[in-house]
DNA sequence: TGACTGTGACTGACTGGTCAGTCATATATA
DNA sequence: TATATATGACTGACCAGTCAGTCACAGTCA
C-alpha cells in the first residue's frame, strides 16, 4: 500500500517508486515482516531508552532485544537521535487518540472528569507508557523537537480540555474555586506526580494512586455529591 | 595531617573538619585553594550534568568550565559516577536544612503553609536547584543511591511534614477534608509541576508559580479566611 | 509445476571518533 | 630540598554508523 515510503520514513532512502506506475499492490509478506521488524525495533528501543536514557543506551543492545542486526535499525531509522523522535511519536500518539476519544457528554462534570482519570490511570500510571513520560521530562531539554511535540500534542491539548471541564464545572456550580479554571495544572498535578512516583519511589513507599486521585477529586468537587 | 582522605572524600564528603580535632591551624591558603578548587568543580558539573544529563556530560568540559586540568578532579572525587552521587548531596542538603529550618510556630497553619511555599519558590522553582530536580527524576532510575538519598532525605521528610502540618490544619477546623492526611503528595504536587514545567515548558507557555500554588490553597484552605 | 533470476532486505565485521581514567612530569609550598 | 598538588598527553574501551556481501523470495519462463 504505502510501501517503502512508509517503512523507511525519512526523508532521505527514497527509493524511487517502483511499483507506482504499476499501481500494483505488493503486499506480500515481505511487507508484513518489515513491519514486525520495524515493531519489534520500536519496542525494543522504548525498552531501552527507558531503562538507560537516550546517551546510555546502544543501539547493539536494541538490535539484539529486538532480534534484529544492527544495520537493520538503520534500514528503518535515519539514525539514533531521529529513531528516538520517531519513537516518541509512535508511542504518544496513539495514546492521546485513545484518551481523547471518551467524551461520552453525560453526567456530571466530575463523573466526566472521574472516567477521565479512570482511564489515564489504567493507560498509563504505572504502566510502559508512564515511564515514558518520565523519559520525556528527563530528555527533553536536550531534545527540542520532543519537548515541542510534546507540549503540542499533548500538554496543551490536555491543558485546554481540562480547562473546558472546569469552566463547565464552575459554570454548572460543581466547582466552586473560580480562579482554578487560569490553572487547570492544579487538577492534573497529582495524576503527574503519580506516574514520576511509580517510575522513581514506588519501592519505598507504594502509592494508592486511584484513592489519591479521587481525594484530590473530592477537594475541588467537594465531598462526594455534596456541592 | 588527614592528607588524601580528606581531600578525596568520596564516601566522606561534606568538608569534615580540615583542622581537625589536633590544635594545628592548617588554614594556609593550601587548604583554602584547594576548597575553591573543590567548589568550583562541583558548581561546574552541576551546570553540565543539568544542561547534558550524566551520560552526555564530558569530564573535559567540567574540567574546563571549572578552570582546572581533567586530572585535578580525580584528586577530589573517586570517577564520574560518585561524583554524580556526592554532588547531589553536597546541593540539596542545605536546600533541605535552609527549608526546614524555618518553622517559626506562629500564625494559622495556612500562612505556615504559605511560608513555606513561598521560600520553596525563592529556593527552588525556576532555579538551578529547581533544574537539579528534574535531573534526579531524569537520572534517578540509572543511579538507586541517588534515588535512595532523595527519597530518605528530601521525599519521605517533606511527606512527613506536610503530612503534620494537615493534620494540625484539620483539627484546627482550617482544612475540610480530612483524607487530605493520606495524601500529603496532592499538598505538593502543583509545586512540582511547576519545577517540571519552568523547565521544558516556559518557553512555550509561562508560568506564574506565585499565582497558582496561591489558587491551590484557596482551593485546600477555602477562599482567605472563610471558615 | 518446477527451475531460473533479479531484487532488495538483512547481516555483522569494521572504521573512525570519543571519552573516562591514568600517570609521568611540572609547579607550588613548607 | 622534600613534599604536596596540579597538569594534560596518552591509552584502551566503547560505540554510532557503514557497507560489501548473503540469501530469501517474488516474479517469470518453460
Amino acid at each position: 500500500m504505502m510501501k517503502k515510503s512508509t517503512k523507511l520514513a525519512n526523508k532521505s532512502a527514497l527509493s524511487a517508486e517502483p511499483a507506482s506506475a504499476r499501481g500494483e499492490v505488493p503486499a506480500s509478506n515481505r511487507a508484513a515482516r518489515a513491519q514486525e521488524r520495524r515493531a519489534a525495533i520500536v519496542e525494543a528501543a522504548m525498552e531501552e531508552f527507558i531503562a538507560r536514557g537516550f546517551a546510555a543506551t546502544r543501539l547493539d543492545d536494541i538490535a539484539k532485544r529486538a532480534g534484529v542486526a544492527k544495520g537493520t535499525i538503520y534500514l528503518h531509522f535515519k539514525d539514533k537521535e531521529s529513531m528516538f523522535e520517531e519513537l516518541v511519536r509512535i508511542v504518544i500518539v496513539p495514546v492521546v487518540a485513545r484518551l481523547t476519544a471518551l467524551p461520552p457528554p453525560t453526567g456530571s462534570v466530575r463523573d466526566l472528569i472521574e472516567a477521565f482519570a479512570s482511564n489515564f490511570l489504567k493507560e498509563v500510571i504505572g504502566t510502559r507508557r508512564g515511564d515514558l513520560v518520565r523519559l520525556i521530562v528527563a530528555e527533553g531539554p536536550r531534545f527540542p523537537a520532543v519537548a515541542d511535540f510534546y507540549y503540542r500534542e499533548v500538554v496543551s491539548r490536555g491543558i485546554a480540555a481540562m480547562r473546558a471541564l472546569i469552566e463547565l464545572g464552575i459554570a454548572r456550580g460543581e466547582i466552586r474555586e473560580k480562579d482554578l479554571a487560569r490553572y487547570p495544572q492544579i487538577l492534573v498535578a497529582p495524576a503527574m506526580i503519580a506516574v514520576i512516583w511509580q517510575s522513581l519511589f514506588a519501592r519505598h513507599a507504594p502509592l494508592d494512586a486511584q484513592d489519591m486521585l479521587r481525594v484530590h477529586l473530592d477537594l475541588i468537587f467537594g465531598e462526594r455529591r455534596t456541592t
